[in-house]
DNA sequence: TAAATCCATCAATTTATATTGATGGATTGT
DNA sequence: ACAATCCATCAATATAAATTGATGGATTTA
């Protein structure tokens, strides 16, 4: 049961896909405080049905969302496992790190 | 001086744009380790000038790397502050959620 | 000064993603 | 059974991003 040594993890890859339009991130943003069907979306979001359900695809693919049929509603909720795995794959970038970057204080470039 | 409020912050929507193409991920990885130059990630990398040199600014405009010149070398380092940006922004969706997802016994790496 | 190296940028093409409106499956209420 | 609602999927189009080869600026070496 050898698991692959990093590879640019795919996985990790697709949530930050996933997290790079501005609609989705939107939708993760509502989704934070309450588990929501699409038409709750498509209300809030002001979009066309189809146009969301394209991105919530996108979202689920990528594991940052579940979702569960309730009669003829389907109700988005985000799975925070897999925003833990992104945040963790982030975090070893600073353990690299002798120090933590110096807060510039004119943090131009 | 008016800050805008949680417009889902551009900035961390181009880190995750950023993060999201598999080379790039491979260009922080190595930079991780060390600074580079232009013409070492060529060769580790085994890619064009050109194309490295258009990933290199979209992840530098995303803010996750600095360049600096040296003669004629350009040396690119991480900007680990962005990362933390990026890690803390991933970080307020477990803070809404009553429980920690539960850490799976299978998926240790 | 001339040639070589390192790199960013440009324009043209290719490839990937997003948007739109339409269709149909599943569920519910009449 | 029929109509209405909620949603995913499809095909066509539009938009955005990546790749490629070429060009030229800046720096170093001969």
């Amino acid at each position: 049961m050898v698991k692959a040594v990093s590879l640019p993890a795919e996985v990790v890859i697709a949530g930050f896909h996933a997290l790079s339009e501005p609609l989705r991130v939107k939708v993760v943003e509502l989704l934070r405080e309450n588990e929501l069907c699409v038409c709750d979306l498509c209300a809030a979001l002001e979009v066309a049905q189809s146009k969301l359900s394209f991105h919530l695809k996108t979202l689920k693919d990528a594991g940052l969302v579940r979702s569960r049929q309730e009669g003829r509603w389907i109700y988005y909720s985000l799975n925070l496992s897999q925003f833990v795995v992104l945040e963790q794959y982030l975090s070893e970038f600073r353990r690299y790190s002798p120090i933590l970057p110096a807060r510039s204080c004119s943090d131009e470039d």
